[in-house]
DNA sequence: AATTTCTACGACGCAACATAGTAGATTGGC
DNA sequence: GCCAATCTACTATGTTGCGTCGTAGAAATT
């Protein structure tokens, strides 16, 4: 899994944000709000996000609609496990991690983990 | 802070295996044991890592001698913390995390908690 | 002085991404 | 039935980062 480019980014932001499918023209129409794109730009981008598997269309009429086939948290979350995997040490860079981190984000994580325990052990 | 690229970053794991600061040719002859690499290359790369903050160098006699500015696991955080950042809901994402590590990894991350609540917390 | 060994700087290929145009199919209105 | 609009597919070009190395010149070693 390979981090976004920035326009590959800004369309995925569209794609989560939305709560239905979208077309290649509502994404255009939305980021055309700040800067000029060509149809064809937001298209192609769509197309290799479809061939790397990050989202799924359908055809509806004569048009495509897209969805993301993860959530951004999920996605996120895969390239954090990415970055970790490059780690020789992983619990020496998962000290260095939290360490980074402030008190509402260790809340958070100590959260997270109680739940993952109560999942894996019930 | 960006991800390093293949070469970058097996001359970094040198730098961070190494005890001491290192030469371009201590470099270049550990890497020949695996491929044939030309000298410049090696510097090229070293001097690039040099530009974007990661080594320092110091000149000992004719050559430089090369030292990480970081440890891998600091390095290796602070992009674990560049791709958190990208996300709005941190503690969704932390979630999604949790839910990919393997028992070990989880027990770490408890243990790097631990140990930072303690030090924040005496 | 000649040879070796550095550094500095520039050059080129390649891959990924951003950007967009053209061609051809499809559809909706008249 | 035909015209205009709209969509996809394919192709093309520029840009950037990385890998790769050569040449030129400085410095030291012999």
């Amino acid at each position: 899994m390979k981090p976004l480019g920035q326009l590959e980014a800004a369309v995925m932001q569209r794609l989560w944000d939305a709560e239905a499918p979208v077309s290649v023209r509502d994404v255009l129409e939305d980021l055309q709000r700040e800067r000029p794109l060509a149809y064809t730009t937001v298209m192609t981008v769509l197309d290799h996000l479809h061939d790397k598997g990050l989202v799924t269309r359908s055809k509806q009429g004569r048009a495509f609609l897209y969805s993301p086939t993860m959530t951004r948290e999920a996605h996120t979350a895969g390239l954090l496990d990415d970055v970790l995997s490059t780690s020789a040490d992983r619990s020496a860079t998962l000290l260095h991690f939290v360490g980074q981190l402030d008190e509402s984000e260790v809340a958070d994580l100590r959260a997270a983990l109680d739940a993952s325990t109560r999942t894996q052990e019930p």
